[in-house]
DNA sequence: GCCAACGTTGGC
DNA sequence: GCCAACGTTGGC
Protein backbone atom coordinates (compact mmCIF):
# COMPACT_ATOMS: atom_id res chain seq x y z
CA UNK A 1 0.00 0.00 0.00
CA UNK A 2 0.97 3.49 -0.66
CA UNK A 3 0.38 6.63 1.01
CA UNK A 4 0.00 9.97 -0.13
CA UNK A 5 -1.34 13.87 0.80
CA UNK A 6 -4.14 15.55 -0.45
CA UNK A 7 -4.07 19.56 -0.35
CA UNK A 8 -7.43 21.30 -0.47
CA UNK A 9 -8.48 24.98 -0.05
CA UNK A 10 -10.92 24.30 3.24
CA UNK A 11 -12.93 27.12 1.60
CA UNK A 12 -13.26 25.48 -1.91
CA UNK A 13 -13.61 21.73 -0.11
CA UNK A 14 -13.00 21.14 3.16
CA UNK A 15 -12.69 17.76 5.13
CA UNK A 16 -15.88 18.30 6.71
CA UNK A 17 -17.32 18.40 3.52
CA UNK A 18 -15.27 15.23 2.15
CA UNK A 19 -16.93 13.40 5.47
CA UNK A 20 -20.27 14.35 4.43
CA UNK A 21 -20.00 12.43 1.61
CA UNK A 22 -19.72 9.26 3.74
CA UNK A 23 -18.58 6.15 1.98
CA UNK A 24 -19.67 6.86 -1.15
CA UNK A 25 -16.47 9.69 -1.48
CA UNK A 26 -15.96 12.25 -4.45
CA UNK A 27 -13.50 12.50 -7.40
CA UNK A 28 -10.42 14.71 -6.15
CA UNK A 29 -11.34 16.72 -9.17
CA UNK A 30 -9.90 20.30 -10.83
CA UNK A 31 -6.15 19.35 -10.45
CA UNK A 32 -4.38 20.88 -13.12
CA UNK A 33 -0.48 19.65 -12.43
CA UNK A 34 1.24 17.29 -14.33
CA UNK A 35 3.26 16.11 -11.14
CA UNK A 36 -0.22 15.70 -9.27
CA UNK A 37 -1.91 13.77 -11.82
CA UNK A 38 0.79 11.64 -12.45
CA UNK A 39 0.57 10.85 -8.69
CA UNK A 40 -2.67 10.20 -8.98
CA UNK A 41 -2.42 7.29 -11.74
CA UNK A 42 -0.35 5.82 -9.21
CA UNK A 43 -2.39 5.13 -6.97
CA UNK A 44 -4.54 1.77 -6.08
CA UNK A 45 -7.78 1.31 -4.35
CA UNK A 46 -6.98 1.56 -0.93
CA UNK A 47 -4.11 3.58 -0.46
CA UNK A 48 -4.30 5.66 2.54
CA UNK A 49 -4.02 9.70 2.00
CA UNK A 50 -3.89 12.70 4.55
CA UNK A 51 -6.40 15.54 4.55
CA UNK A 52 -4.30 18.82 4.51
CA UNK A 53 -5.80 21.94 4.83
CA UNK A 54 -4.17 24.90 3.44
CA UNK A 55 -4.10 29.10 3.62
CA UNK A 56 -5.80 29.28 6.94
CA UNK A 57 -5.45 26.21 8.61
CA UNK A 58 -2.28 24.43 7.40
CA UNK A 59 -2.71 21.46 8.95
CA UNK A 60 -3.57 17.71 8.21
CA UNK A 61 -6.79 17.00 9.71
CA UNK A 62 -7.88 13.65 8.93
CA UNK A 63 -7.23 10.32 7.27
CA UNK A 64 -9.15 9.39 3.73
CA UNK A 65 -8.77 6.21 1.38
CA UNK A 66 -8.96 5.74 -2.12
CA UNK A 67 -11.94 4.01 -3.70
CA UNK A 68 -11.60 3.97 -6.87
CA UNK A 69 -8.30 4.20 -9.27
CA UNK A 70 -7.87 7.54 -11.91
CA UNK A 71 -10.49 8.10 -14.48
CA UNK A 72 -11.07 11.12 -16.78
CA UNK A 73 -11.91 14.25 -14.73
CA UNK A 74 -15.30 14.97 -14.97
CA UNK A 75 -15.19 18.78 -14.72
CA UNK A 76 -12.91 19.52 -17.98
CA UNK A 77 -13.33 18.24 -21.54
CA UNK A 78 -9.42 17.68 -21.72
CA UNK A 79 -8.68 14.63 -21.84
CA UNK A 80 -5.09 14.98 -19.93
CA UNK A 81 -7.00 15.71 -16.38
CA UNK A 82 -7.57 12.81 -14.40
CA UNK A 83 -8.49 11.78 -10.84
CA UNK A 84 -9.24 9.53 -8.44
CA UNK A 85 -11.96 9.05 -5.92
CA UNK A 86 -11.43 9.30 -2.25
CA UNK A 87 -13.63 8.78 1.24
CA UNK A 88 -13.00 10.13 4.50
CA UNK A 89 -11.79 6.96 7.00
CA UNK A 90 -11.30 9.11 10.64
CA UNK A 91 -10.58 12.86 11.74
CA UNK A 92 -7.22 13.45 13.38
CA UNK A 93 -7.68 13.98 17.18
CA UNK A 94 -5.45 16.67 17.31
CA UNK A 95 -4.70 18.52 13.58
CA UNK A 96 -1.29 18.40 12.92
CA UNK A 97 -0.15 21.74 11.74
CA UNK A 98 2.93 22.81 9.05
CA UNK A 99 4.55 24.27 11.48
CA UNK A 100 5.18 20.74 13.73
CA UNK A 101 6.08 19.19 10.59
CA UNK A 102 8.48 21.37 10.36
CA UNK A 103 10.26 21.27 13.38
CA UNK A 104 9.99 16.80 13.57
CA UNK A 105 13.24 15.63 12.55
CA UNK A 106 11.31 12.71 10.93
CA UNK A 107 9.65 15.16 8.33
CA UNK A 108 11.88 17.11 7.61
CA UNK A 109 12.08 15.44 3.80
CA UNK A 110 8.29 15.19 3.49
CA UNK A 111 7.38 16.78 0.18
CA UNK A 112 4.86 19.48 2.68
CA UNK A 113 7.62 20.82 3.78
CA UNK A 114 9.77 21.39 0.85
CA UNK A 115 7.05 21.55 -2.14
CA UNK A 116 3.97 23.32 -0.05
CA UNK A 117 2.63 23.96 -3.64
CA UNK A 118 2.40 20.34 -4.74
CA UNK A 119 -1.45 19.78 -4.70
CA UNK A 120 -1.08 15.76 -4.38
CA UNK A 121 2.24 14.38 -2.86
CA UNK A 122 3.94 10.83 -1.89
CA UNK A 123 4.04 10.14 1.70
CA UNK A 124 6.97 7.97 2.77
CA UNK A 125 5.98 5.16 5.33
CA UNK A 126 7.90 6.70 8.06
CA UNK A 127 6.33 10.21 7.99
CA UNK A 128 2.86 8.72 7.62
CA UNK A 129 3.73 6.82 11.12
CA UNK A 130 5.10 9.87 12.12
CA UNK A 131 2.41 11.80 10.84
CA UNK A 132 -0.35 9.60 12.54
CA UNK A 133 1.01 9.59 16.03
CA UNK A 134 1.51 13.54 16.23
CA UNK A 135 -1.76 13.12 15.07
CA UNK A 136 -3.20 10.80 17.50
CA UNK A 137 -4.79 8.10 15.18
CA UNK A 138 -3.75 4.86 14.52
CA UNK A 139 -1.50 4.51 11.73
CA UNK A 140 -3.62 1.93 10.04
C1' DG B 1 -2.58 41.54 0.97
C1' DC B 2 2.08 40.75 -0.50
C1' DC B 3 5.31 38.30 -2.86
C1' DA B 4 8.38 34.30 -3.81
C1' DA B 5 8.28 30.06 -6.06
C1' DC B 6 6.74 27.38 -9.38
C1' DG B 7 4.41 25.69 -13.62
C1' DT B 8 2.55 26.68 -18.02
C1' DT B 9 2.16 29.10 -22.29
C1' DG B 10 3.45 30.92 -26.55
C1' DG B 11 6.50 33.63 -29.57
C1' DC B 12 10.66 33.22 -31.79
C1' DG C 1 13.58 23.80 -28.07
C1' DC C 2 14.53 27.92 -25.48
C1' DC C 3 13.07 31.36 -22.53
C1' DA C 4 10.39 35.48 -21.28
C1' DA C 5 5.95 36.54 -19.73
C1' DC C 6 2.26 35.42 -17.28
C1' DG C 7 -0.94 33.18 -13.91
C1' DT C 8 -1.56 30.66 -9.72
C1' DT C 9 -0.58 28.96 -5.28
C1' DG C 10 0.12 29.29 -0.54
C1' DG C 11 3.05 30.72 3.34
C1' DC C 12 3.95 34.71 5.74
Amino acid sequence: MNYWLFKSEPSTWSWDDQVAKGDEGEEWDGVRNYQARNNMREMAVGDRGLFYHSQKDKAIVGIVEVIAEAHPDSTTDDDRWECVDIKAIAPFETPVTLDMCKEDPRLEEMVLVNNSRLSVQPVAVKEWKAVCKLGGVRED
